[in-house]
DNA sequence: GACGGAATTATACGGAGGTTTCATTCGGGC
DNA sequence: GCCCGAATGAAACCTCCGTATAATTCCGTC
């Protein structure tokens, strides 16, 4: 409860070499940062780690797998952390791939401490808005899986505007059924209103076309 | 009508190296690309031009202003053309810079052909892309224009999903006339359901909180 | 001063939404 | 065989939405 970034925002330094990792850990808690170091992209997968809030600091040469290749695996991997990568021979085409890649920053080494804290507020920023934004989605996802295929397939028309008649002559069934669907729809949603469930349906990704 | 990038897609050139001008416009024609190119920022800003879909390939040093300059102007000139920056003595900070700027992509001369293409072909379906969540967005907007001061409050608690009776206590007038504004509200943004209303108060940014 | 648009409200009516109650059918699971 | 949830739907009832008609007020323009 130290920062503006929100509790327990920790800084995950994977780097091999043990003088700037010491050196990074220290910067980084000397502006009330927890830190953890790893000496390898191996290493930080297989030490147990909370899914709090954070951000990743790589080093693109590495024994093993490379900052690089590390940061395209880490979104199949269900890791979303933001990555700031460091390198002492580096390359434009390297940090461009980067970039593309969606790398917060791209120092070079040697770098000021103030330009890689710069850096790490940038990326818990980024990683606190992301967060904020799947909070509510994961709510929504978790309501959504309780629906019956019926009730998805009316949702999905409700939202898309057409009246409790036209779903029912879509779907071949009467106009009461559709009410009792859409009844349980918005009670397992849990949306107070038709405005509502289409913000859900957006949210969803639950498009009409 | 020569490719799939759409109608008359145009690749602009600023770089005062009129050889390397002749030789990415020969480049790009021979891919039926229309080029255009110009010696300066300055010129590119002083000659008209349609507003049609194209990208911008920006030298970084240039009398006058450079790539990274311009390309930082751009957005606050009305200017949404997507920006592949080229350099013969670039850094990774400037590279860096230019990414985080929103540019498409950062090449070192010499570059091969392909990577330039790519990069232009990448801007282009930019471009396309942003222009197609622009143009029925622009439609919505000149249709909010018409709307009156009351109209738009009305529209706001609508698309909040409050109902009519709660909006009139809110505004301390008679559920009749929420009626009535409601009514106008749907004609002129041309809206065939609710569902369809709130999903223009999403696109318009118009949100409930 | 006349005209028109915006805003307001009332009455009335028809259509659409939503819930409750009751009832039936169909598949699983114990 | 029995119970349960999902799906279906009919009847009744109430609320909410939407529009048409008509009227009043205010404000700015011609």
């Amino acid at each position: 409860m130290s920062r503006r970034d929100g509790p327990a925002a920790t800084v995950f330094i994977v780097d091999d070499d043990s003088d700037l990792r010491d050196a990074l850990s220290g910067l980084f808690r000397s502006v009330d940062l927890a830190t953890t170091a790893y000496a390898s992209a191996a290493e930080f997968l297989s030490t147990p780690r909370s899914d709090g809030p954070g951000c990743l600091v790589l080093d693109v040469r590495m024994p093993g797998l490379s900052g690089l290749d590390f940061q395209a695996q880490l979104a199949g991997l269900g890791i979303h952390l933001p990555v700031i990568l460091m390198t002492g021979h580096g390359d434009i085409p390297m940090s461009v791939r980067a970039m593309k890649a969606g790398a917060v920053d791209f120092l070079t080494k040697p770098f000021r401490d103030q330009d890689m804290l710069d850096a790490v507020t940038a990326a818990l920023a980024r990683d606190a808005e992301r967060r904020s934004r799947d909070t509510g989605l994961q709510a929504m996802r978790t309501a959504y899986e309780t629906l019956t295929a019926r009730e998805r397939e009316v949702f999905l028309h409700v939202t898309a505007g057409l009246m409790n008649k036209q779903i029912a002559g879509l779907l071949d069934l009467s106009e009461i059924t559709i009410k009792i669907h859409r009844g349980h729809v918005m009670r397992k949603m849990e949306a107070r209103s038709l405005a509502e469930l289409v913000r859900m349906a957006q949210a969803l990704g639950i498009a009409p076309d």
